[in-house]
DNA sequence: CTTGACCTTCCATCTACTGGAACCCCCATA
DNA sequence: TATGGGGGTTCCAGTAGATGGAAGGTCAAG
């Protein structure tokens, strides 16, 4: 399989397709023209790094979940670990940008929007301090 | 005022604020000796930007903000126009997130954790597809 | 006079790609 | 056989928003 059909089935853009090549996450064959060679092994890590990007894992968590993916052995408590940390990290950042977005929305209701010079929006700005 | 004492002031780290300067959000004077020495119009500014920063606004929203903040005679609904484009994409960003967030705390919950390899969240990284 | 804390500039690095240039390969059609 | 179009390849540069580190100048205290 060549790279654009394989980033039609996978879903990702074969630019990144090849990133992940150089970063060293896949490692497709080579046919006799230089053309990338894709099985299907290399398509399920594709698959998989697809979906752990789109849950917001890191290169680096993938990396660490493609090894442990690859052995048959490890204990689900090590995968539990990579996941449960980055529950815990988008759950935080989740926080903090309800906080934005509840400090922003008041800000945003208080100015009049209108052609008037006032605004508290940046008044606010100015001396206002996230808590 | 030193880039060490302003650093202080407006909690922004001293590379950041010469990263702010470099990028021309600030122009503070120079000493003989070639130190940086800021004025009051500088750490007010420095802390305008750390606060649009900490609100999530990116550089460009804050070059935009800082010359309507010079502008007395801009109308407030410049301003608006800005925050409510940010608001909406805080809010956007806040439902990927949860929706990421509920996934994985389904699969966090579902797996064992234990010494065992089966591990759930393995299994649906290999087929599962966010909706 | 030396020590140590500051300050300076400049260059490299980080994440996770993305854009573009210049070039090769394969197939179908006129 | 030429040619055109739609693949593919490599390599270099750039994005946002800083941050790290090296090499060196400056200043105040002891």
């Amino acid at each position: 399989m060549n790279i654009g059909e394989v980033s039609k089935k996978a879903g990702l853009p074969p630019k990144t397709i090849r990133y992940y090549e150089d970063i060293g996450l896949i490692t497709p064959q080579r046919d006799t023209n230089g053309y990338r060679s894709f099985r299907d092994t290399d398509m399920h890590k594709l698959a998989f790094l697809g979906r752990s990007r789109a849950l917001g894992f890191t290169i680096g968590d993938c990396r660490n979940l493609l090894a442990l993916w690859d052995d048959k052995d490890r204990a689900s408590a090590d995968v539990r670990t990579i996941a449960k940390e980055h529950l815990d990290q988008i759950e935080s950042k989740i926080s903090d940008l309800a906080a934005i977005r509840d400090t922003l929305s008041h800000l945003v209701r208080e100015c009049a929007g209108d052609g008037r010079p006032d605004c508290p929006i940046i008044e606010k700005l100015e001396n206002f301090s996230i808590e």
